[in-house]
DNA sequence: GTCGTTGAAATTGCGCGCAATTCCAGAGGA
DNA sequence: TCCTCTGGAATTGCGCGCAATTTCAACGAC
């Protein structure tokens, strides 16, 4: 029986691996919310039948990520003021418990982890390339989450990651700086002292800023061609 | 197709109906961990096509309480002792956020929602029906997180407690009293007290106390048979 | 020029049924 | 008595293809 587990030649594509090349578009923003993905264009694209992608919609669906509307398809979701703003409620709750866990018990090797991404981030930034440094700014409270051991908070950090920014894209203020990016190492300073309570208030800040500098005004969608966001099947 | 004559007038079952239905089963633990669900038999059941139970199964084994294994079908999940102590870590960290959310927000009608559950359970503690008691026990944690509002805690928080159901159905401590039930009435006392921080100290202590009351020595499956759990179809 | 109408094409929902795999009881051998 | 083997039954995985619905552009009425 030729079972391929995951090869680098993607021609037996896969099952999580699309879930995770979907959720990888949201974060850093190639598909905006509203958006409707074709069950048929994206087989295509990703080489899978109709069933497995469909497997792969309904998890999207069940993760908020993605709406299921019968008969018409689906659409990257996109929240409303009042589930934006649950979101980030939900972030503020998890996040503190994330940043006191860490701060009690991450090691030397975890800093070395964050520090890595802000420098990273801060490369992204001063280089002009904001999108790549969004993204690195999301996987840094994703690295918070797996820093505490935990898989749970890890699966449910990226999922609420996800759907920030797909809540970003949405009501972000046009003339927003891309702000705040200084939190990331200020917080780290705190968890290397093991400052539980000035890392969670900095935190809970860091949210409150976030969701400050969203403008609740919906904008026009728009239509992307799945096959420009996902480059395949040429070279 | 044979229209039921018989007396129930649920016609077309539901979609998100039976996950709820399957998910109570769990937390008032009349299916067990390592259960076999049989794909047909569960068809049979909920009287709904395959490929609509498929999606049901598929859901479940998303948020961790089902797993699926290849060729072989759907198991009811039982976590080995890592993963048992992540859920309970999870809640920690979660519930941490939301008692204090609920200490600092909570109103009159909220407290009442709670010592009704508190009063129920205790009903049920006394007149012997323990699996009732424990299913309002996990419910007052549930009722914590509506009372913050936030949907998406709540869901999250109902699929914690059904994992800490099959944890406890799995290495629950035979001669284990029934334990800390007065934990809630403190619980909430603190929080009529907007005391957040004892309140937030108490909740940690009762996930520590329920941790420890496991043993993590797994016992034998129990294959169980769903007609008989689900009653359906008869009288 | 703007707004309903209409019919064909595109798309989704889903039942059907086969192929592949696993399960299980019973036979045979050590 | 306890393994090992084996063949048929049970079960799951999934492609196929049709029916139902939606989409969209062309058309005609006002």
């Amino acid at each position: 029986m030729p079972r391929r587990p995951a090869g680098n030649t993607d021609q037996p594509p896969a099952q999580g691996d699309i879930y995770e090349q979907i959720v990888d578009a949201l974060v850093d923003q190639r598909i905006l919310p509203g958006t409707r993905l074709n069950e048929l264009a994206l087989c295509e694209v990703f080489k899978v039948s109709r069933r497995e992608m469909e497997k792969v919609l309904l998890r999207l669906s069940f993760n908020g990520l993605v709406t299921l509307i019968p008969n018409r398809g689906a659409f990257v979701a996109s929240s409303d003021a009042n589930e934006a703003r649950a979101i980030l409620s939900a972030r503020k709750t998890v996040e503190a418990g994330i940043v006191e866990a860490v701060a009690l018990r991450a090691s030397g090797a975890d800093f070395k982890r964050l520090e890595q991404n802000i420098a990273r981030e801060d490369e992204c930034r001063h280089a002009g390339r904001i999108r790549e440094a969004i993204k690195h700014s999301g996987e840094f409270h994703i690295l918070l989450a797996e820093i505490t051991g935990n898989p749970i908070l890890c699966d449910l950090m990226k999922q609420l990651v996800a759907r920030t920014s797909l809540v970003v894209s949405l009501y972000e203020n046009p003339n927003g700086l891309s702000c705040w990016h200084g939190d990331h190492a200020t917080l780290l300073k705190h968890l290397r002292a093991h400052k539980a309570r000035p890392a969670m208030n900095l935190m809970q800040r860091h949210l409150d800023h976030l969701e400050e500098s969203l403008v609740f005004t919906p904008q026009a969608d728009t239509s992307t061609d799945l096959r420009t966001i996902f480059r395949r099947g040429e070279r």
